[in-house]
DNA sequence: GATTGGCACTCGGGCCACGAGAGTGCCAAC
DNA sequence: GTTGGCACTCTCGTGGCCCGAGTGCCAATC
């Protein structure tokens, strides 16, 4: 039917347009796709896809390219994620495989999708919050100061100088310490780390008064540890492919720089790939809500160790992007990266 | 005496070309300049100063433009270092002392950096190897799995997970690792981490047999994380400061971009300042070792806490860059960082 | 010997006209 | 609903042209 042959159109377009970045008129897209139809019945139905706002005109005589709501249908609609290949999935895994400890594995994670998506790559950190704790270690570092360490499931390790009011180096003060270390892992190990910020509240009132101050600020700062806010990460790869990818964005590349250097953005727009139940998502052109990044799109999804989600990854590209290739990079490193974080 | 005009008309040229990024010739030189003498004394003069190679003509009716070699010269002969204002100096200081930890200063100092300069500023992380060692810390994480964690005196946390062969969880193994945290921190405490790893090398000899193995797989741990190269790190920001600079790059940005994200590359470079003493360096254009970078030039130096050396900071720009106060920036913000690193 | 004014020359960039090519919209016929 | 045809519209690349900034050189001057 005809509904059918138009949408059959707008793939082409999509696809062409991708390939090419150029307009693509009807004629050329008969050249390259077998639609079984005439010029002229191709160049009816791009009148009716621009009247459906789904394609447009940069220039009287030019040929089409997609709106943002043209890649949105495409996307939904018309396109299927296109499998890795065996040899792909393999140098996956090989290439995370070597990784040493959390950073490597970010580091390797996020050049990796770099590389293949041939975009931006967008790692986030584990999240904190949504790790739990391992263990809470308290060190003695020269007079009153006392360094606070929290490692979390994920192995990242936070730590925090504090003043504990009196000296530590002595017979009274490492027997405080024991004591509390005890008491903050027995109160916090193995919780998420929400969980175990509620548990810390309790802590100071249980113990010796004398001991009170010391805890309180040990509390206190594990507590700004835990906040999410302050420590979440998101490291980034593959801002040259940006520039290489051509003017295809509407203002100029510095702009989107700006907005990919401003990590508090990125973290929240991976941080929605959790409501989303941390599948694959992706964003087009207009539909993102930060003005830097208006012209590009995003593909993300979650990722974690085992099947609790931890923290997001993907890419950002030009609207004009590979859509199915992206999409199918980005779920298999995150399969690949959630594995890895398993162990 | 006329060298000396010459070499008036040579800073003039690198002023007037860097404020406005296009070739200066006599005529215009002279409006903005008052150098005392007519168009023709000062076109002879650029005749003689690209005879020497100093400035060079894009075309054969354009004005002059400085070469590598005339900035080389403009740096080392004819430019100070502008001294920052006390409200910038007031704003530096300000901006910097918010930081939490260690990672929140390194972050805020390349943004500072970055916005100061304009430019694309780079800061190392304080490099291990020239830390020393606070503290060791061994945590049992379940199983025969031991998570070993180094803290160094300013304030990085490395961390490697080892198998030690055998369940530690119960009485015997509290017993081992307290021994063991004891002897390790006697080894290595307040030693540098070069010292350190020569220490670490005699204790499995030093232990009980039976706890030789555990030891062993420990002290490998540790001295992977000691290995230098590994773990260095870099943090970049205004990377769009780059594509906002104009496109004054022999080739595009595409390869500039390319070799930032190299960060061996950057570690490399920036590791060079510690061979001379840490003081301001200043490296233009095809000075730079690496390819992708000859169209740029970098100001580093060298910051640690206290007097010790630690890492390198700096910025990376367009050779045509205001090295007076992009030389003062660098200057003003390491001597800052490193007396927050101090505390 | 350095400096200067004058002058002829060069070259890049902006401007305009023009033609080619790609693409469109519409219409009448199938 | 589809098709072929046709007139029309743009963009883009090309070539010619002129203008202005800038140079190099020379002879005169200090």
């Amino acid at each position: 039917m005809t509904e059918d042959r138009r949408l059959r159109v707008l793939r082409a377009i999509v696809q062409d347009y991708v390939e090419t970045s150029e307009p693509v008129g009807s004629k050329s897209l008969l050249e390259r796709h077998a639609l079984g139809v005439s010029a002229a019945t191709v160049r009816n139905d791009m009148a009716a896809l621009e009247e459906e706002g789904l394609i447009a005109a940069p220039h009287t005589s030019a040929g089409r390219i997609p709106t943002d709501a043209g890649y949105r249908v495409f996307v939904d609609r018309l396109s299927q994620i296109k499998p890795m290949t065996p040899a792909e999935q393999r140098a996956i895994g090989h290439f995370l495989e070597g990784a040493v400890d959390l950073d490597d594995v970010v580091d390797r994670t996020v050049r990796l999708l770099a590389s293949l998506t041939r975009q931006v790559a967008v790692v986030q950190y584990p999240s904190l919050s949504r790790s739990s704790v391992r263990h809470v270690e308290l060190v003695p570092i020269g007079g009153p100061r006392l360094l606070v360490v929290l490692i979390t499931t994920t192995g990242r390790v936070e730590q925090r100088v504090v003043d504990a009011g009196c000296d530590l180096l002595d017979e009274a003060g490492e027997a405080t310490l024991a004591a509390l270390r005890t008491e903050l892992n027995a109160a916090t190990a193995g919780r998420t780390l929400a969980d175990a910020s509620t548990e810390l509240a309790a802590v100071p009132d249980r113990v010796d008064p004398s001991r009170r101050e010391v805890v309180r600020a040990v509390v206190a700062a594990l507590e700004e540890s835990l906040d999410e806010e302050r420590e979440e990460r998101v490291v980034l790869a593959g801002t040259a492919n940006l520039v290489k990818s051509g003017g295809d964005f509407s203002a100029s590349i510095a702009p989107v720089l700006e907005a990919l250097e401003e990590h508090v953005v990125l973290l929240k727009l991976l941080g929605t790939v959790a409501e989303q139940g941390g599948t694959l998502a992706v964003r087009i052109g207009a539909e993102n809500p930060y003005a830097g990044l208006r012209s590009t799109s995003m593909v993300t999804t979650g990722y974690g160790a085992g099947s609790d989600l931890v923290a997001g990854l993907g890419v950002v590209g030009p609207t004009r992007m590979d859509y199915a290739g992206a999409m199918a990079s980005v779920r298999a490193v995150a399969t690949y990266v959630s594995r890895i974080l398993a162990d």
